[in-house]
DNA sequence: CCAAAAGTGTTGAGCTTACACCCATGT
DNA sequence: ACATGGGTGTAAGCTCAACACTTTTGG
């Protein structure tokens, strides 16, 4: 039974946005090209889709190849599909992005792939449309963390309100009240108390928090407003 | 120059999930499956990408082909991509979803193509995991809906006040008040007295009323917030 | 004149914002 | 002691939800 034999085949690619936040500003996880076209390149890490592979094990599987982590918050975004969007040969690109603790990935996978992780304010060209990607997903990013707790996935496994704050300064590019944000925050009842206390401040030690997982998995899709509403 | 040579090319398809409203309900215009495999059984419309045809011309191409419309609201949901989705051979899908007024298609191409408008609530099973995209897109309707003016795409150029509240609820499957819904809807400021009122109704008639184009293409990215606040 | 649906007004609760003040720490 | 950053409290203003009342229409 082969109903489809006359339909075309394409090839299709993976790519993801790797996101991490240095505790200043937001980075992506970018790599320099090792291949024509356009070697040398700045371009997102990517690869073909394997013949038996799930998309989003394609997608794990390049995200692992890259920074040695698994089980990491990853979330397709779109998939990109213009007929000249590749040079070479017409190429559909399921595009991931994924959330990292930006210490938490492998140092040599990281060389050995020639990646860099690069300011979004700073961001170089990009090959194909990698840019368009880049800002969909940084879209996609502030869109959701509006009203979703996916802001944690960035940070360490325990982490101060001031820490969080400045994530979300980055992610919206805009200063927030310091007193504000922390009720808002304490008020999901997602933060949990460790009472352990940072210890890198100059001055007076913050609160270290953890996420509380189980609220975290069952509050997840209700509607949280973190952002300041601005009409 | 062929780089890509030895990697896997895929089937890839475009499914289409078509809302509309009819008043009461929301439905999907869904068609029997004209061939093999699940031959008969209730599905999505769908087809294959073309060889030379951008993801969105394609989604365009086949609604108008079920339905004769243009410039129809669609946006792209998300690509399924399980290995054994289909048990012919491995074949991606781009599932797009559209917003139509229910009136305004064209009856002969839907006869033609076996369609019907069936209500959500009492949707036939549907092939391969089409029924998994349907459930997305219904969350992604109500998700967008309570923050973006995309309501409108489903009823008629003009329309009342209640009309719309009767989409809300059939939307969210609850009942809203009737006095804080026009309050909120009017004051988005996006509508129009069109100075018309409503023939069909038994008793007082209801100003219609039409969406401000221009306010609604530089508003639409705001958020709005529709839906009463359930935390 | 009555029923049913549409339109307008009002009020109180609760949330958000904007601010002031106090505490802890290293130099 | 003081500068810096973290933590808590509070009052004013605004928004939203919950309600009552009036208007229009057909029968």
């Amino acid at each position: 039974m082969n109903s489809y034999s006359h339909s075309t085949r394409l090839l299709v690619a993976i790519d993801c946005i790797i996101f991490g936040f240095d505790g200043e500003e937001l980075k992506l996880l970018l790599i320099k090209r090792r291949f024509e076209p356009e070697k040398g390149k700045w371009s997102l890490m990517g690869g073909f889709v394997n013949e038996k592979e799930d998309l989003e094990v394609g997608a794990e599987r390049i995200l692992h190849e890259l920074t040695g982590l698994h089980d990491i918050y990853v979330e397709q975004l779109q998939t990109f599909g213009k007929v000249n969007r590749d040079p070479v040969e017409r190429t559909l690109s399921v595009v991931f992005f994924a959330l990292i603790n930006i210490h938490d990935h492998n140092a040599e996978s990281v060389e050995v792939h020639n990646a860099c992780w690069i300011s979004l304010k700073q961001m170089p060209a990009l090959i194909f449309d990698h840019e368009k990607m880049v800002q969909m997903a940084l879209e996609r990013l502030r869109y959701k963390a509006a009203l979703h707790p996916i802001g944690f996935e960035l940070l360490p496994e325990q982490f101060t309100i001031p820490q969080l704050q400045k994530l979300y300064e980055a992610i919206y590019d805009l200063k927030l009240d310091r007193r504000n944000f922390s009720r808002k925050i304490l008020s999901t009842g997602l933060l949990l108390d460790t009472g352990e206390k940072n210890a890198n401040s100059a001055t007076k030690k913050a609160v270290m928090y953890r996420l509380d997982k189980e609220r975290y998995e069952s509050k997840f899709n209700h509607f949280w407003y973190f952002m300041p509403v601005t009409t």
